[in-house]
DNA sequence: TTCAGGATGTACT
DNA sequence: GTACATCCTGAAC
């Protein structure tokens, strides 16, 4: 398989957050490999956007990251406790970002099992199965990704994206969740999914 | 299967 | 002091 080069990233964002349906995501960790695929994605566009941390151009220590360059990972702290991961896009000094929402298991699963509740897959609960990895705190929880990733370079050998086809079935298209406080942006079709 | 409530700490007003 | 791009638990259905 192939990293996505730069250049996959430095598009609009709403392409971008599209084009990652069905794209594997790699994270190598202490001599590990686990590789998940794609299957839900959210974009989040600072100038036009109440629902992005970036909104209206506003630069902070946290929002610093939304405007580097493309290919960069965007990783903060959310409800005290958990992490979500966002793949920088737009050109440098542009404010634009991909949220990953929700991802399946394809390499090192139980690892990944491992890393989110202490136990193997075989230990899992049906419950914990089937939630095992649709959330953006969950998805972060079983990569061990924390604040200390954030602005990592994705063309680099540590957590980078991988071609992985045309995924099958359809793309669905709607409103994206948990930002209800965003004004007229809770209604953007913002959100992809599987 | 759905729902309400709580956990928890950082960023920003 | 308030809000937050979430998740888990336990109870009701």
């Amino acid at each position: 398989m192939k990293t996505l080069p730069r250049a996959f990233y430095d598009r609009d964002t709403l392409e971008v957050a599209r084009d990652l349906l069905g794209k594997y995501l790699v994270r190598r960790i202490d001599g590990a490999e686990l590789v998940v695929r794609i299957t839900e994605t959210e974009a989040y566009i600072g100038a036009v956007d109440r629902a992005c941390h970036a909104y209206g151009g506003r630069r902070t220590a946290r929002t610093e990251t939304l405007y580097a360059k493309p290919g960069t990972a965007y990783v903060y702290l959310i409800y005290g406790m958990y992490h979500c991961l966002n793949f920088v896009t737009e050109p440098e000094g542009t404010a634009a970002a991909v949220l990953l929402r929700g991802v399946e298991a394809v390499e090192g699963t139980d690892l990944l099992a491992r890393n989110r509740f202490g136990q193997s897959w075989e230990q899992l609960t049906a419950y914990q199965r089937k939630n095992f990895l649709n959330g953006p705190g969950k998805v972060c929880k079983a990569l061990s990704l924390t604040r200390a990733h954030n602005g990592l370079d994705l063309t680099g050998g540590e957590l980078f994206l991988c071609d992985g086809g045309t995924p099958q079935g359809e793309i669905h298209v709607g409103k994206r969740i948990g930002i209800d406080y965003a004004g007229e942006a809770v209604d953007f079709p913002w959100r992809f999914w599987l």
